[in-house]
DNA sequence: ACGACCGGGGTCTGCCATCGCG
DNA sequence: CGCGATGGCAGACCCCGGTCGT
């Protein structure tokens, strides 16, 4: 092969005039490309020798300016693909455009994840496949392609993949649920299958120690319920499990409720995160002059609380106070925290407009979506004007 | 007709460390 | 040693509407 000729002792040479030939690679046409293409078709493979060592591929680099690929940010990424003998990138962008991605977002996936371009289009015809099973468009994919390259492409074992789709479906997560996992958390579906068996596993483990009946179901559930528990560690997820039963002093029947509830969502922040917030709020509620039951009350009654950061937690307190709200309040309906600062400012406003009476309303009214809030404020404001 | 209650839904990667292998 | 594959990490909410009791 012509592009082996490189490898001889010119390459001082070639690195040298490197510049000037990528200039030149520009004005290629994209039909000669084309042709080049079907050349390549089926000229890689996984065991490809690599160039010497630093001697990078001069026509890979070639064809990569050709499609847009920021060169630089690829050979920081991933340099030993640029120095590869056989690489497929012509072929993967035209798939990749038959599937109905742009040049641009081509030009994108292989600047972010290189590798992309050394999978065969055997393979890529089988990976794609394998996800148009959870999908129902191309376009889907190719938005989470855009989004997340290393997703579909860093691990090359399809049958693994295959196997994880049914372990999954094993699991009794449902299609809907599967459509949310990859959409969400698409790393989920290049874990090996033994990666996502050991979080289940570890799940229902848990399940099982605080004296629950159906593992199965609680670890499907809890999946379900946090779409990202997959992509985490256990240790991750085990040592917010622990500090939450310790800090809080939760009988298992108590943490097990938690988990199977609304507690999902904290359990995939960092450990330093959650240890950080629960200090925080545990401060703050000493420091207004609560108990400790008041907080382990508050927590169970809404986890989320812990997923504020302490400063946006502060915000939001001084924020509902300053509009006329109690403690005692928000303590009974802590939901209302769930809302942007900007949302209770705005809300906060209106109601003072319209003379809303917290004390006896209520504020429930914080915790509605838009279109009802409108529409009170608009009944409202009409009955005052009457 | 209303609002409290409750559960669900969107979103979320890009980098580094390590390991086994040739 | 350098590669590909893979595990793990930091990051630090917000919003909507069905339903049911009144």
């Amino acid at each position: 092969m012509e592009k082996m000729a490189s490898v001889s002792g010119i390459r001082t040479l070639i690195r040298i005039h490197h510049s000037l030939v990528l200039q030149k690679s520009f004005r290629r046409s994209l039909l000669q490309l084309a042709s080049t293409c079907i050349t390549w078709r089926h000229c890689s493979g996984s065991n490809d020798p690599l160039l010497p060592s630093d001697t990078e591929n001069k026509s890979l680099l070639e064809n990569l300016y050709v499609l847009g690929v920021d060169v630089k940010m690829a050979r920081q990424r991933q340099p030993g693909v640029l120095r590869k003998s056989f690489t497929n990138e012509m072929c993967l962008a035209q798939f990749l455009q038959e599937k109905g991605a742009s040049c641009k977002v081509i030009a994108s996936i292989v600047s972010r994840y290189p590798r992309a371009i050394t999978r065969s289009l055997d393979h890529l015809e089988e990976r794609w496949q394998l996800w148009r099973n959870v999908f129902n468009t191309d376009a889907e994919i190719v938005s989470i392609l855009d989004r997340s390259p290393e997703s579909f492409f860093r691990s090359s074992d399809n049958e693994d993949l295959k196997k994880n789709i049914a372990f999954l479906i094993s699991l009794g997560l449902n299609s809907k649920d599967l459509r949310r996992l990859l959409t969400t958390a698409p790393r989920t579906f290049s874990n090996t299958l033994e990666l996502n068996k050991q979080m289940v596993e570890f799940l229902e483990d848990i399940c099982l120690e605080l004296g629950g009946k159906n593992p199965e179901q609680f670890a499907t559930s809890i999946i379900s319920k946090n779409v990202y528990l997959l992509i985490k560690s256990t240790k991750r997820i085990g040592t917010n499990i622990n500090n939450l039963k310790t800090s809080l002093m939760l009988s298992d029947a108590e943490l097990l409720a938690l988990l199977q509830g609304k507690g999902a969502d904290i359990l995939v922040l960092s450990n330093d995160c959650l240890k950080r917030n629960i200090h925080s709020l545990e401060e703050k509620m000493s420091l207004l002059g609560f108990k400790e039951s008041d907080m382990k009350k508050l927590v169970l009654n809404y986890p989320n609380i812990l997923y504020i950061g302490a400063a946006t937690l502060n915000s939001k307190l001084d924020c509902l106070l300053k509009g006329g709200i109690t403690i005692k309040q928000i303590l009974e309906k802590p939901k209302v925290l769930d809302y942007s600062i900007q949302n209770i400012t705005e809300r906060l406003k209106e109601l003072q407009r319209v003379g809303y009476d917290f004390e006896k309303n209520g504020i429930n009214i914080l915790d509605s979506s838009k279109k009802r809030f409108v529409a009170k404020i608009e009944k409202l404001s009409g009955v005052s004007e009457e």
